[in-house]
DNA sequence: GGCCTTTAGATGGAGTCCTGGATAACTTGC
DNA sequence: GCAAGTTATCCAGGACTCCATCTAAAGGCC
């Protein structure tokens, strides 16, 4: 049926078991020897084997021992997370933003180029190429350093990294983006649609750390969606998932215009905000056209969680409430709702995040043999 | 995230590679030991050892050699479909169908108990019993002997088996369904929605066998919808996943009135097929109003297969190309488009499949310390 | 009947995990 | 400052699983 776990070799094992380690030290505190043992399920002496490997191959790093405390004190172990570093590429129609982070999803340098939605294609691939370019100058890295690399554009992407089509850049279907990046930085890259990323990117690092279903809307002059179904993003056969927005009866299509047609583009969130009435007509407009659309998606899944990305996230303070509102009139019962806290960074750090998901798998089977 | 694959003891390793062996030997045919060891992973010699243990088990059983061929013929093993039963039961508004099951799924015994949607909590209730009680005589089999029991019924079914909310049963919302069959039966039950658990059976003896990701659409007087989301039955956070009905949008309220409307509930579908110019009318507004909400599981989950199921599907053969046209001009990509074959007893055997997919990972486990 | 091919069955070795005991380091109480 | 108590580290010995390899067995083919 699906790609089920193959057990095989014994070193699979000492695998399997140095992956639960690795998981308890990234998500928790750093522990010691015993608290580990117990949270693996291991012996301590086993548990101390996998440790010794980890801190060879140096993705563990051991701290100072806790002050305080009876008996002697114990070592103490954490996660490296600067043993790798992500690159993660936002390719937008207003900018280009290209960040570096480590393992842990921490940023430590950006590099944002401005473009246009009208731009080229081959000006838009130069100005991921200077985003790359530069963020990788600051940090100090090479392309082959990495553990990998992430690119998230607008448009549907296929499953070999190419665009398949964009409606809301020019000259963007058919590129080879996958293709592209991969004679600039090296290593291994994957694309990915920017809603579905951003999806990932809260599950990482965002409001939706512990949620296995959640759905993210990316609310702001594009309406989008993705998915993160049992804790895994949700591609869909043909790469195409979330995207309900197609359906005219979701009213996504003509939910921003309700507030494009407010007095030529000033801030309708701002003026709402201050009591303006128009405003607030135009804004429960649009809510009640985006709800239709979430409703479905929250109807089809039952997700534990909404979370509201996006450019109008910035605003959702003026529409939250409407919002729930009118979803409690659809759904049979509303999840959560939330609003994401990434702000521009979140589709950048999504894709740095799909790299880490695509390259970890390999990189721990290569590290064993 | 979410519950992630624990190694732990060399035992681990162990019922890992026999669960690979039976996935083998139940999906395919008969294997000798050197293609199971090819085809597993393992070498000759660990495989014999695990298939021994499978022999002494009963879950594996040897057949006689393959005649002709070179060399010493090798001996062949074969899934054992008889060494555990299970009971499905399908509480419906107008039958009550109980099955018993091998572990491939084959119905070896049934029986069916004729009920009215109308009928009070006590006597659907003594319906099930009777069901149940009768197929298990003529099985020959006691409750405790069963691997496991599960039953579907419509409505919302809570984490317990609780049915939280029926429309179409009377005196049903409430009932606490699995307590009352874990009385009868003995062993462990489980309760599920019937859209869901027919989706089950459609990727275990359907038409979406091998299918990761499907959507099964039932088609009748009630409609509803059923997910399979990475080969397992996506439930949802409050087990009402795929209830994509409740919104009004979806068209899924009114489709089955336009049908009904038609001459005072004659075979509309016959009628249409012979010719009828305002049969063939009201089944297109039908099919209008269900492709809606279709469209919106389909753009929402992008799935390799659509299957369509209930009641109706005996009859598909008319509306079938006119879903597959309305389809397509609201999907991006409309999905490949099936029938169900399992006929009535599709929603019974999914409950077998239910209580075989939850009851296994422990009968694994239990066997083996 | 002898040869060839393939499988069955047995043996020794390596990797991983567990248990239990000896040793080490630090705190507490006197 | 020293002994007692507590916890961690370190070090076998033993069990289990898998692998490589070798010999014996059972057929077909000449």
């Amino acid at each position: 049926m699906t790609a089920h776990l193959n057990g095989g070799d014994l070193s699979r094992l000492r695998q399997l078991n140095a992956e639960s380690v690795m998981r308890v030290l990234r998500d928790e505190r750093p522990q010691t020897l015993t608290e580990l043992a117990q949270r693996v399920g291991l012996s301590r002496a086993s548990t101390e084997d996998v440790v010794q490997e980890l801190l060879e191959v140096g993705w563990v790093a051991e701290m100072e021992p806790a002050a305080g405390g009876v008996g002697r004190p114990a070592r103490r172990y954490r996660f490296r997370a600067d043993a790798g570093h992500l690159l993660g590429v936002d390719v937008g129609g207003h900018k280009v933003l290209a960040v570096i982070t480590d393992l842990d999803g921490t940023v430590w340098h950006s590099r944002q180029v401005a473009v246009t939605p009208e731009l080229g294609r081959s000006e838009r691939l130069a100005a991921v190429d200077k985003a790359v370019a530069g963020v990788l100058r600051s940090a100090g890295l090479t392309g082959e350093e990495l553990w990998g690399a992430g690119v998230a554009t607008t448009g549907l992407v296929d499953g070999t990294g190419r665009v398949m089509l964009s409606e809301a850049l020019t000259e963007w279907t058919g590129v080879d983006l996958a293709g592209h990046l991969r004679d600039r930085v090296g290593g291994a890259v994957w694309v990915e649609n920017d809603c579905k990323v951003a999806a990932l990117a809260e599950t990482w690092r965002g409001v939706a750390r512990h949620a296995a279903d959640m759905v993210f809307i990316l609310a702001g002059w594009r309406t989008g969606a993705g998915l993160v179904i049992g804790g895994k993003l949700h591609r869909g056969f043909g790469n195409a998932a979330g995207e309900i927005g197609a359906l005219p009866a979701a009213g996504w299509q003509r939910a921003p215009g309700h507030l494009r047609a407010w007095l030529h583009d000033g801030d309708v969130f701002a003026a709402s905000r201050a009591g303006d009435k128009a405003a607030t007509a135009a804004l429960r407009r649009y809510v009640k056209d985006l709800a239709q659309g979430i409703s479905a998606l929250v109807l089809t899944l039952d997700p534990e969680l909404v979370v509201i990305g996006g450019g109008f996230s910035r605003s959702a303070d003026v529409f939250l409430e409407p919002l729930r509102a009118e979803l409690d009139r659809w759904c049979l019962r509303t999840p959560e709702l939330r609003v994401s806290v990434l702000a521009d960074e979140g589709v950048a750090l999504g894709a740095a995040k799909l790299a880490l998901d695509m390259s970890s798998p390999q990189r721990f089977a290569r590290n064993r043999d």
